[in-house]
DNA sequence: TTGTAGGCGTTATCAA
DNA sequence: TTGATAACGCCTACAA
C-alpha cells in the first residue's frame, strides 16, 4: 500500500487537508506542524500520485516534444543534442518531458497532438523544423496552448521563439566557398515548405549574387534531411553534364550522406568537391574529411526554449520574447579548397 | 471545456457508465448502443483523461528509462539509437514513454527511481548499463515493479534480459587486432563495477592468451564511456615509456576521443595505431578513418526489451526470457594494420 | 490555525 | 443490457 496524505494525516492525527497544505507550502499552517508534517512524509517515502495531482489541478506538469521525422529515421545526432538539452533543462524544473515521433504533416502527427492536448499529457510544446504555415502554430494557438519553437513561420502569429540568421550563414558560407575557389555549388535541401528551407535558398540565391555565379536550378535538391537523402541527391548530382563542384546541405546529417556518395565515386572530398553542412553537430567533427559547417548551438538552444516556455506557462514574463542566433563558420577540411 | 464521457452520456441520453464500457469495449453492451457512442466519442473528438484513468486504474500505462549518464551534455550516439528504438517500440502500445537523465549510482538517481515508483508514474522499466550488483534490480524487485534489462548482474535474479556476447566479441577483436600485426594493445574502459566493463576484461585477458601477449597493467585504463575520457586516456596512454600501438575501447564513443587525441599526435590511425570500439554506432562509419567496431544492433535491442517489458507486464507467457546475441565485427580502416 | 467536504474524469461494483 | 454510485488521491473553498 502507498503512502499517500491520508496516511501520513492519520499516523500524525491530522486532516488530511492540513497535511496536503502543509506539503504545498500554503502559509496558513503552523511551523510546528508543518515540520512534523514534512519530517513524517520523509520518513514515510511519501511521493504524490501524480494521477490524482494532474486530475485535480487539471494540468500535467509536462512538457511536449514530438519529434518531426519518419519514424525509422531517428539517428540523427541532431535530435539527440536537441533532446538532450530538452532533458537537462526540463530536469532543472518540476515538469515531466514527453516525447514521440510522428512523420510530420500526417494524420498520426495531429491525432498525437490532439491527444496530448486534449487528454491533458502535456500543457506546454516545443516545435521544431517549423513550415512556412505550420498547423501545429495554429492548432495550439487555437488550443491556448503554450508552446516555444525553433524557427518561425510566416504567419506572423506571437510566440516564443529562437530563430537562427540561417539566411546570413549561408551567405557567409558561400563566401567561404567562392574563396576557396568552388564555382559551381549545389545545394541540397528539405521539402519546400519548410521555413528552413526556404531560408537556406534565399541564402543560396543571395551567396551566388555576391559571389557573381549563375543561378542554375539542376544545381538545386530537394531532399528530406537524412543522409540517405544527401547521397542520393549527390547521385544524381554528380551524374549531370556539368556537375558541381561543391555542395552545401540543409543539415550535417545531409552532409554525411554526401560524404558517402563522393567517396563511392572516388571523389577527393575538399579538393575535387568542397561538402558543408549546417547544424555544427558533434559528429561532424569526425567525418571523413571533417565537415565545414554552420554551427549552431543545439543543445542550448533547446535549453533556451524551455526556459521560454516554463516562462509562458507561469505566466512569467520574459525578458527576450524572440532571440536571433548567428550561425559560427566551422572551416574544416572538406572545404580545403580547390587550389589546395 | 474539454469533452468526457459525461457529456457524451449526456448528449446521447445514456448513462457515463454505459458510454465508458461501450468505449472499453466490454461485452455487455448492446452492440447499436456501442456503435451510437463510439460515433458520438469520435464526432466530438474525445479523448481519455490520462490522469484519471490513471488514477482509477492505478497505473500510469507508461513505461521508463532513466539515462545512467551525466546530465551536463552528453551526445552518445548509443543513447539516440537505444532511445529510438524504445520510442519506436513503445508507440506500438498504447504506453507512454518517459525519459530522464541522472548520473548512476547517486542519490539523485535513487530519488529518481523512487519517484516515478512511488508516485506511479511508470509501472515498468528498461535497465541498461547494469552494475554488477546493481540497486536499481534489487530495488524494483523489491517493490515489484517489472522491468527488462540490457546486460545482466552478478546477483542471479530471474528477469527478462538481451545479453551481448561481449567478450567472445572482445576475444575476436584481439585476434583480428594480432592478425594485423599489432603487438601491443591497450584496453580503456569504464567503472569497474559495470558488467560491461567486467565482460571487456575477461574478453581482453582471455584474448592476450590467445594471441599469446603478456599481460600490462599500464595498457588497462579505466575511463567513463565518453568521448572526453576516451581523448584523455589516450594522451596518458600515449606518453608512457612504452606505448601501445593499438587500443580497443569499451564502446565507440571512447574510441571517438581516443581518433582525436591520436590525430592531435600526429599519427597515423590505422597503421601507427590501430583503434577499435564497441558498438557499431552509425557515427562511427563516418569517422577519420572509419572505425573497427564490434557491431550490436542497439535500436533492435531496444525494441526488442520494450517488447519482453510488455510482456511481462500484461502476465504474457515470453517465450524467451533471455535473449544472447553475439557482436558483429565490423572492420574498418582504423585497424588496417601496421604492415599495410 | 485546522477540519470538512466536494469534485476533478474514470472505472468498477452493484442493483435495476 | 443499462443506470446509479462509490472510490482513486489530491486540492481548495469554506466552515469551525
Amino acid at each position: 500500500m502507498a503512502v499517500t496524505i491520508r496516511s501520513i494525516a492519520k499516523k500524525l492525527g491530522l486532516s488530511i487537508g492540513a497535511v496536503s497544505r502543509a506539503l504545498d507550502g500554503y502559509p496558513d499552517i503552523s511551523d510546528e506542524t508543518r515540520q512534523r508534517v514534512i519530517r513524517m512524509a520523509q520518513e514515510m517515502g511519501y511521493v504524490p500520485n501524480r494521477a490524482a495531482r494532474q486530475l485535480r489541478r487539471k494540468k500535467a506538469d509536462a512538457i511536449g516534444y514530438i519529434l518531426p521525422a519518419e519514424t525509422p529515421r531517428f539517428a540523427d545526432p541532431f535530435f539527440l543534442e536537441f533532446v538532450a538539452g530538452l532533458g537537462d533543462e526540463t530536469a532543472c524544473y518540476p515538469f515531466d518531458l514527453l516525447i514521440s515521433i510522428a512523420s510530420p504533416g500526417e494524420d498520426p502527427e495531429q491525432k498525437l497532438y490532439q491527444s496530448w492536448v486534449q487528454g491533458r499529457k502535456a500543457d506546454g510544446f516545443i516545435l521544431t523544423h517549423l513550415h512556412l504555415h505550420d498547423w501545429r502554430v495554429q492548432y495550439l494557438i487555437s488550443q491556448g496552448v503554450p508552446f516555444a519553437t525553433l524557427e518561425d513561420t510566416l504567419d506572423g502569429f506571437d510566440f516564443p521563439r529562437v530563430e537562427v540568421d540561417r539566411k546570413s550563414g549561408v551567405v557567409a558560407l558561400m563566401g567561404h566557398l567562392s574563396e576557396r575557389g568552388f564555382q559551381r555549388i549545389a545545394c541540397i535541401g528539405g521539402s519546400p515548405d519548410l521555413k528552413i528551407q526556404s531560408d537556406q535558398l534565399e541564402g543560396y540565391r543571395e551567396g551566388l549574387r555576391a559571389t557573381d555565379i549563375r543561378y542554375d536550378p539542376d544545381l538545386v535538391i530537394e531532399s528530406n534531411l537524412t543522409s540517405t537523402g544527401g547521397y542520393q541527391a549527390t547521385k544524381r548530382l554528380l551524374s549531370i553534364p556539368d556537375p558541381p563542384d561543391a555542395i552545401i546541405c540543409i543539415n550535417d546529417e545531409t552532409a554525411f550522406g554526401v560524404l558517402h556518395a563522393a567517396h563511392e565515386q572516388g571523389l577527393t572530398v575538399g579538393h575535387d568537391l568542397g561538402v558543408a553542412g549546417f547544424d555544427g553537430v558533434q559528429a561532424s567533427k569526425h567525418t571523413e574529411p571533417p565537415l565545414t559547417t554552420m554551427d549552431i548551438p543545439v543543445y542550448d538552444i533547446a535549453r533556451q526554449l524551455v526556459k521560454m516556455l516554463q516562462a509562458e506557462m507561469t505566466g512569467q514574463p520574459l525578458s527576450e520574447r524572440r532571440v536571433v542566433l548567428q550561425p559560427n563558420l566551422l572551416i574544416r577540411a572538406s572545404t580545403s579548397g580547390k587550389l589546395a
